[in-house]
DNA sequence: CGGGTTGGATGACTTTTGTCATCGGTGGTG
DNA sequence: CACCACCGATGACAAAAGTCATCCAACCCG
């Protein structure tokens, strides 16, 4: 029996996903709903496989990815996220993540998927892998730090203070970011880069 | 047994619901991912309850609660959302839903609530109630249009086009909603609002 | 009827944004 | 080495955004 620990930091979600994996035969050895606690679970269980949300409090998926690659290297972790995370694929797969889902797929692929994985192969969401090849991030550091807190509300000068930036210079950033993304103020730019899961 | 319709548009999601649901002894005889198809579902199965999600395609969770009280007013409606929709609360049970919870309540109240719903009590999470009670949209409508367009970052002269308004009034207004809300610009009046489910 | 509220508009003015050209420093890489 | 990308900064200018006072018309409502 495929022995399975699963993030998710809304509680609900969590609790239906178990039921699912239940009924599909898996062994639910723990359920988490922070990173921090996930990473303890892992630690203590060691399961064949986390599987995990990005967005969560404490540790995201991706850290808690790299974090469980170093304490328990047997574990194999796996993302379900929403499309509009979807961004993250790359640096998923760069954290050694072996597989990345979309909850928009529908349920029964979610115990394939882990099948899968638990064979050894790599799973990666066949729209996910189509609509990341194409756009890449065109954003450099800078500009996606300046761009997340311009998103957030924070006037020019906030943002230099910051980040230990002169406004001026605050501002050409957020010029370039708003270029390369086609948008028509930081604003647009920020939504933008947001839904693409680049900031 | 208690029947009950499921309307959630991560498919994912939506089968794990269904998986505890049944783990819980309902009978799920129906799932639908967008609102359309649930309100079909619904008017062809009748069944006792209707477990929805607000944000669909098509029909929201809302509009959706609205027609099933006119096409099938035997079955009750319960709204499970994210802590990011509460600010929807009132306008449910202004739609005269049975229930209001989150997914962030752990799962096993969710089969509680819905067995409270059937024997024809109002359910709302607590924590929600408490939310509620308290701070109150102090918004009119146009600063909400107004805002909500600011916040997809069209700018003054744009808004005031498609809102059939002058660039300056609508100026007039996100001023006002920026000082009501307290924010300092447009970017952080409109998260503001929209983190309280205002927008 | 008179008064209060609300939606919409102007005008004037200050502050922030966005754009550009330009400069200097650092760290690769062919 | 020369070239290029990125980082950081300045200065100047045009375009938005934000603030305030004020005004008008349409509704309520007592």
């Amino acid at each position: 029996m495929i022995r399975v620990v699963i993030a998710e930091d809304q509680q609900m979600v969590l609790g239906a996903l178990a039921a699912l994996l239940e009924l599909e035969g898996f062994e639910v050895v723990g359920q988490a709903a922070d990173g921090d606690a996930a990473l303890r679970l892992v630690k203590g269980t060691v399961p064949d496989i986390l599987l995990t949300d990005i967005e969560m409090p404490g540790l995201t998926g991706l850290e808690l990815a790299q974090q469980v690659a170093v304490s328990a290297p047997s574990t194999k972790v796996v993302i379900v996220t929403t499309f509009a995370r979807s961004g993250y694929l790359k640096r998923a797969l760069d954290a050694g993540t072996a597989g990345y889902l979309l909850k928009d797929a529908p349920a029964s692929t979610l115990a394939d998927a882990l099948r899968r994985v638990h064979a050894g192969r790599r799973v990666v969401d066949p729209e996910l892998a189509a609509a990341a090849w194409g756009e890449v991030d065109p954003l450099t550091d800078r500009e996606r730090q300046v761009l997340r807190l311009a998103g957030d509300g924070l006037k020019s000068a906030e943002i230099g203070r910051q980040l230990h930036l002169t406004e001026g210079t605050v501002r050409n950033y957020l010029s370039e970011a708003i270029n390369k993304l086609g948008a028509s103020n930081r604003i647009e730019a920020a939504r933008l880069a947001r839904s693409r899961g680049w900031l």
